[in-house]
DNA sequence: CTTTGTTTCAATCAAATGTTTGGATCGTAA
DNA sequence: TTACGATCCAAACATTTGATTGAAACAAAG
């Protein structure tokens, strides 16, 4: 044996950092936050990073996969399980499939809701060049796959357009998750209470109506 | 007289700077274009920038408030101009008149479309400290009425959830704008030939078909 | 105790960036 | 021509940033 029998020794730095990365990477994103003001957060010298994540991409690909896989994966399940079921899929259950493992992810964790999903919208920022490849590639995979789901229910709307619908509907789940705060600010009374769940109910919602809407106009 | 009598001596750098800046900023955000690259691309020096704009951030209020001013003008004599109609309104008039000015805007000048689509969605960044204040006061007190008027004619649902729905179309405009070139990548055999205005009216029926549907679903 | 591999740390490096400076250049008016 | 204000420019400056280095601290094994 060459290491210790204590698992977790010397790995609590490397766990910090990418606790304290994640937190400060949703709030200001990535350019924003420099390994300096992240590592006197974390209350870890600055090498560190280096030293666990080999620079600053090393540790941004890996607090992003961390919560991407298993949300992407879901995906994958859901749009499976779907498949099975007989007679003819709506758009909301589609759109449910694909929004609602992020929902689970965001409320099993133990971190704060809003943050988390601030982060994750930044991940979806599919033009930021910090967003490792390998997480671009898988959901662009995935994302095909729900568009042709989504045509075989779309009877009079060809494929090319359920994509630009698709592109809309992404549009507005990132931009709702990134400026969170300014729903709780309109949320009134109930501040700070927002419901994530239900949020992600409107958002299909609205936009589910919109792809069949635009369907039976053009029968 | 002090200084000369042809108008436009001493301009053409500004002018110069004003151009590329607009066009660097689209391509790839304000902070990713340094002031040596966006000087070099000019054909200008480098102090250019602190002498005509008194720094970067000067440069950034200039050329963002050439292009966002004129349109809120125009938004707002849309709205007065509606409101003066007989009749109930309907969500797709009210929304339209919010984006048609961007859009007459876009093919009014004698830019490349696609590039100052991405520009102006960079503008709607309500959150990027580059952006003049005094623009996203603006912006916050016409949506404002904007949100006045929609919830007049959407009589079962409450103004604080038209605001999220607003927010919601918002999402879905600022993303198309900004991500234009994946849309002319979907248009297959029409690609280079993106017809803003067809766009936009997708995007108003597509958000106004999710207005509707969740004020009836309320009734 | 000594050795070995892992982890931490203060200090330093090289590159990039926005800004500034002091003088040169140019056009115009007296 | 001369004087003057506006404009331009090469060079330098101060700061920040990610990365690196070499030694020290530490723990486990022999």
């Amino acid at each position: 044996m060459i290491t210790s029998n204590k698992p977790d020794v010397g790995t609590v730095t490397r766990e910090k950092l990418l606790d304290v990365a994640e937190e400060m990477f949703a709030k200001e994103g990535f350019d924003d936050v420099t390994l300096r003001a992240l590592t006197t957060e974390a209350g870890v010298n600055i090498a560190a990073v280096n030293y666990h994540f080999r620079g600053k991409q090393g540790l941004i690909d890996a607090v992003v996969l961390r919560h991407i896989e298993p949300i992407n994966k879901q995906r994958r399940l859901n749009l499976e399980k779907l498949k099975e079921t007989e007679g003819a899929l709506t758009v909301s259950q589609i759109l449910n499939a694909l929004f609602a493992p992020f929902v689970e992810h965001v409320m099993r964790s133990d971190r704060c809701c809003l943050l988390l999903m601030k982060f994750m919208a930044r991940i979806c920022d599919a033009h930021n060049p910090r967003i490792p490849t390998t997480a671009l590639t898988e959901m662009k995979s995935l994302l095909s796959d729900y568009v042709t789901a989504l045509t075989t229910c779309l009877p009079h709307t060809p494929e090319a357009d359920v994509w630009k619908r698709v592109h809309f509907t992404y549009g507005v789940f990132v931009t709702t998750m990134m400026h969170n705060e300014m729903l709780t600010e309109m949320a009134g009374d109930r501040v700070g209470t927002l419901d994530v769940k239900e949020l992600l109910d409107e958002i299909v919602e609205f936009c589910a109506a919109g792809f069949t809407a635009l369907d039976s106009s053009k029968a």
